[in-house]
DNA sequence: CAGCCAGCCTACCGCTTGGTAGACAGGCGT
DNA sequence: ACGCCTGTCTACCAAGCGGTAGGCTGGCTG
């Protein structure tokens, strides 16, 4: 059999619709078979590039946080005054989980399914990260820009969740409203945004 | 042989082990085996009761929804000024979940994996009163106590992505921090109200 | 006291699962 | 030209799955 088209490394096409499949589904619910039907290929050539279904598990969660790994630097010493950091923080979070809702999916399914794992491995990504946004709420409020009451640690950790939540339950969660209601996704993200604004900047003295 | 403790509704039983793993491993992760060794039963006996573990899954979820349906009213039209029914409201819809946390992984697991399922449900149960909380809101915003800018049915769901987003992944997400940080649950709650608060009211007027 | 039936059991079934063994085809270096 | 090695395949396996058939038992009812 001849090969007109190049086989575009078939290890990413697997890692790409597995994640889908995994955040979807779940990986309980994701067959090996699933991801052979989905790639086109028989499942022992899927355990040929990934020995087993748990290698293949953890290797999607790494090309995820790959991705992270080398966005989040560059976004977070990008900006310059308090402003430009928190909105180009959040806008940068909340694309990168809108432009890829399974992204979103996919952490919460492993949050639930294997809390310690999962703590371990945001805990190794992203200690630094987070703990340098703390330091900069803290400077903030010593410069009397952001509210006293702002329990740092706890804001970080509430903003990430209302975006990961919004993003991979939003539409779901909405649909508490009647079923004709006009809200939309961004709808959802601007009040998101509003919120962690309003909760953390001190109104301007007049 | 002979009974020395009453069966104590078998049933019951049932639902409540089924609810527990449910929620900590999923549907999927979950075999009818596994309920019926926690519930110390043979797996026939199991389907005995639930005919189906399809049909086990949506009597459990029924039995927590009834709880649901039963307690919201009291709660909603129970109190009285705007500040009151914040409050009171908000601080119910943690307890509830705080109770017993698997209530919100569960509810989460739903969501992701029967997202339209879960829509009808929460169609179903919870859309008059969720539309009697905005119409609270937009009174709220005619009388000038509470921000215009608020978009009403965002920040409803907004509030309950929050709630269960940190009950059922608060510990985990707070893992990005330093392994010996002192946050707790309480924390992030106390900083969730806050955050509820302080982008629903408008500042006093001095 | 006889019969029934709710409730639990043992034994089993067909099917899907993750994973293995081994054949075969094509490209590549020597 | 030859052997080798990468990648895919067919065929298969044991284990676990959801679910069924049917037997036993003990308490309630006629």
């Amino acid at each position: 059999m001849t090969l007109d088209s190049p086989p575009l490394e078939m290890r990413q096409r697997i890692l790409q619709q597995a994640t889908r499949l995994f955040a979807q589904r779940g990986y309980q619910g994701t067959s090996l078979q699933a991801v052979a039907d989905a790639v086109g290929i028989r499942k022992p050539s899927l355990l040929y590039h990934f020995s087993s279904k748990e290698r293949l598990r953890s290797q999607v969660l790494d090309s995820l946080l790959a991705h992270w790994k080398q966005q989040i630097p560059e976004l977070l010493l990008g900006a310059r005054s308090g402003h430009d950091r928190f909105s180009s923080t959040i806008t940068a979070l909340v694309r990168y989980f809108v432009a890829d809702s399974n992204r979103a999916r996919l952490m919460l399914r492993e949050i639930l399914d294997r809390p310690q794992v999962t703590q371990a491995l945001m805990r190794e990504h992203l200690q630094p990260w987070a703990t340098l946004l703390t330091d900069y709420i803290r400077m903030g409020q010593q410069l009397g820009r952001l509210r006293a009451s702002v329990d740092p640690e706890s804001y970080i950790v509430m903003v990430v969740t209302m975006v990961l939540g919004t993003v991979a339950a939003g539409d779901v969660a909405a649909s508490m409203f009647a079923s004709e209601s006009p809200q939309s996704t961004d709808a959802r993200v601007a009040e998101l945004v509003r919120i962690a604004r309003e909760s953390l900047f001190l109104p301007r003295p007049a």
